[in-house]
DNA sequence: TCTTTTATAGAAAACGTTTTCTATGCCTAG
DNA sequence: CTAGGCATAGAAAACGTTTTCTATAAAAGA
C-alpha cells in the first residue's frame, strides 16, 4: 500500500485532487458544500493523510526551509546559553508559520559561497545571520542578492538595509544604576570586559555619576564561558583589597558576578546591603546558594527568547514581501532585582 | 527573466530536458556523446544553473533532510562543547552526502510526536536521536516506523533494533589508571560525579588496584557545566586536608580537574609529580596558565566529532537500505599526557 | 420564460525533475 | 546482406501538489 496522496483521499471521496486541496487548505476563494467537505475531511483523517511538501514547495516556488548561519558552529559553546534561547525563539516563530529552521555553517568572508547560499528557491526560503558574521562586503552581497535576510543581534551601520533584532544593553544598565542610587550607592566598581566598563561609564555619565575608570575599574581578559566563574572568583580578591563600604560592584555579566558574590561570601563580607553585587543577562548562575543564606544575585533579562522570535518575524515579513522596508527592532532589557543590592543600612 | 531550468540549457544546448539530466547527473548508464556533453556543461555553467531540490526530491521521494532530535534544547548549553562537536561531526558527513541536517525538538515522550516525525518521506529522510531521549517505548515506536534511526552516545539494551555510536570511556579511563600506575602512583582519590566514581571503581578492580571507594572518593553533586569548575575549585579544600603524598586525583571531567588544578596550585602543591591531576574529554580548559609554568592537565580524548561523523555515517546506511542490520559502533578514546601527571620522584 | 448570477466541482495545466520507453542510424557477426 | 547489438537522444510518463479554466445545475432577476 502506498503514499496517501490527495489523489487517495479524492478516491475515496469520490471527489478530485484539486477539491480535497482545497478543502484541506481551508480556501475560502471556492465554493464547496458543507456535505463533501465533511466528507473528504473524514476520509482524509481515516487515510491519515499528510502533505508532501515537495510537491507543494514545487508548485508553489519554495523550500519552507529557513536558515540560522553559524560561522563557527563551536562558537555556540562559548556564547552561553543565550544564543541557544535566541535559536529557541526563532524556532517557535518559524514553527507556527509552516517554516523548518536548519542551522548551517558557512564561511561568510567566502564571496562564493554567500553567493550560493543566497539564491531564493535553491535551499532556502531566507536566512538569518549571527551577529559576528556580517561585515560590509557580505551586507551588500546580501542585499544585491534577492534573498531575504535578517541578522540577530547587531546594529552595524553598514545594515541598513537588512532587518536587524538587538536588546538595549544601555537601558538595562541604566536600570541598575539607577536601582542602585535609589537604594543609597554612590560609589561603583565596574568588573569585566572592556565592552562592559564603557557601556558603565556612559551610563554614568549620563546619569552624572561621579565615577573615575581608572581607579574604579577591574578590567578582565576575555575567557571562555566555562572558565569565566571561576576566573572571576579567582582574581577577586583585588576587590577585597579596595573594598571601602560602601561599594556596589557592577559586573559585566553573571558568569562573572557569580564568582565574584561566592569570593566575597567566602571572605565573609555580608552581600546585599553596603556591599551591592549586580550581574548581567539573567541566567541561572546567578542563583547562590549558601549555608546562611541563598542569594539570588540583582541582573538584567537579556531577551534572547525573545530576540530570537522577533528576528524571525522579520525574516517572515522580508518572505512575505521582499520589498517591505528593513526594520530595526530593538528589545528592551528587564531589571530583575535579588538580594544582592538591598539598601545601604544607614 | 526567470529561473533556469533543465528545459533552459536543454534550449541553449539544442537537445531536451532529460538529456541535460543525464548529463549533469554523471549519470553512467546512458549513452551522451562527448560533444553535446560539453556544450551541455558550457551552457549549465554559462546560465549558472541550480537544481530545484523540491522537484527532485518529489521525483525521488524523498526530502534531503535528516534531523537531529535535541529533546530540551537548552540541555545543549549544558553539556559543554560535547554535543556541538558532534553536531559538527554529522553535519560534515551528510554535508558530503548531499543531505542537510536540521536541528529539531520534540517532545519524544508524545507517541503522536514520534509517530508523525516518523513517516517517512514526510519532513525528513532520517532522524538520529540524543541520548537520553529515547526510552524503551519511544525505540519501539521507532523502529516499528519505517524512519531510518540511529542514536549518538547510548548503548541502552532496547536498542538493538536501532544502530547506535558510544565512545569506551572506561577504555579511557583504563588508559589513565595504566599511565599512572606505570609512573608510580599506588593511591588514587576520585573526584566527581556518582557515574565517574563508578567507572574509576571498575577499572580499579579489574587492574587489581587498591582502592576504598569510601576513603577515596570526593563526591560531588550535578551542578551546571558554567559553575562546574568554581564548584570544584571550591570543594577542593577537602582534598588538601587529605594530602598525604603521593597522590593521583582523578577527575570526573576536564572542568572538574581544573578547578581542583588551580586550587592546589594556589595552596602551593607542586602539581605534576607526586600529586598527580587528571581530568577527561580533552577540552581547552585543561589548559591551566600560571606564572610559575604553563600546566596542560592530562586527559583523554573524548571522539565526540567522530562519534557525530560515524552516527551519521549509520544513519546514512540505514536510509540506504532500511532493512540493514543494525550496528553499535564503539569509538576508543585516547590518552592524552600532559605534564600534571609525571613520574614520582624517589 | 429567458437570461444572468451563483454555487459546486471537475478538467487541464503547471512546477522541474527523473525514469522508462521508443526511435534512429550505424556497426559487426553470421 | 541481414539480423542483432550498440550508441545516441528524443518522447512520454510520473511524482503530488496548486492554480486557472471550464462545465453544470440551481437560484435569482428581468
Amino acid at each position: 500500500m502506498g503514499r496517501v496522496t490527495l489523489a487517495t483521499i479524492a478516491g475515496n471521496a469520490g471527489v478530485v485532487a484539486p477539491t480535497v486541496s482545497r478543502v484541506l487548505r481551508g480556501d475560502k476563494t471556492c465554493y464547496v458544500s458543507e456535505e463533501t467537505k465533511n466528507r473528504i475531511l473524514r476520509c482524509a483523517a481515516e487515510l491519515g493523510y499528510t502533505p508532501n511538501f515537495s510537491a507543494r514547495n514545487l508548485v508553489l516556488g519554495k523550500t519552507s526551509h529557513v536558515a540560522f548561519v553559524l560561522n563557527d558552529f563551536l562558537y555556540l559553546g562559548n556564547t552561553g546559553p543565550f544564543l541557544l534561547q535566541s535559536i529557541n525563539g526563532m524556532r517557535d516563530e518559524f514553527d507556527e508559520n509552516g517554516y523548518r529552521l536548519s542551522i548551517i555553517s558557512l564561511d561568510t568572508r567566502d564571496e562564493n559561497e554567500i553567493r550560493r547560499i543566497c539564491q531564493p528557491g535553491r535551499d532556502y526560503d531566507g536566512i538569518i545571520f549571527g551577529r559576528s558574521d556580517v561585515d560590509a562586503d557580505t551586507a551588500r552581497l546580501i542585499s544585491e542578492s534577492d534573498m531575504p535576510a535578517a541578522i540577530l543581534s547587531d546594529d552595524g551601520t553598514h545594515l541598513e538595509a537588512i532587518s536587524r533584532v538587538l536588546s538595549d544593553k544601555a537601558g538595562g544598565v541604566r536600570q541598575i544604576v539607577e536601582h542602585l542610587l535609589e537604594n543609597g550607592h554612590d560609589r561603583f566598581i565596574v568588573y569585566g570586559y572592556p565592552e562592559h566598563t564603557k557601556r558603565y561609564g556612559a551610563v554614568f555619565n549620563e546619569l552624572g555619576v561621579r565615577w573615575d575608570p581608572c581607579r574604579d575599574t577591574v578590567e578582565m581578559e576575555h575567557f571562555n564561558v566555562y572558565e569565566l566563574s571561576l576566573r572571576a572568583y579567582m582574581r577577586a580578591g583585588i576587590l577585597l583589597d579596595r573594598l571601602s563600604l560602601p561599594v556596589a560592584i557592577c559586573c559585566g555579566d553573571d558568569f562573572i558576578a557569580a564568582g565574584v558574590c561566592r569570593r566575597l561570601l567566602d571572605a565573609g563580607v555580608e552581600v546585599g546591603g553596603s556591599v551591592a553585587i549586580v550581574g548581567f543577562d539573567d541566567i541561572s548562575v546567578k542563583n547562590i546558594e549558601n549555608p546562611e543564606a541563598s542569594l539570588s544575585i540583582t541582573t538584567v533579562h537579556n531577551p534572547t527568547y525573545e530576540m530570537g522570535k522577533a528576528v524571525a518575524e522579520l525574516l517572515l515579513k522580508k518572505m512575505k514581501d521582499n520589498n517591505s522596508e528593513s526594520e530595526r527592532r530593538v528589545l528592551s532589557c528587564q531589571l530583575v532585582i535579588g538580594n544582592t543590592s538591598g539598601l545601604i543600612a544607614s
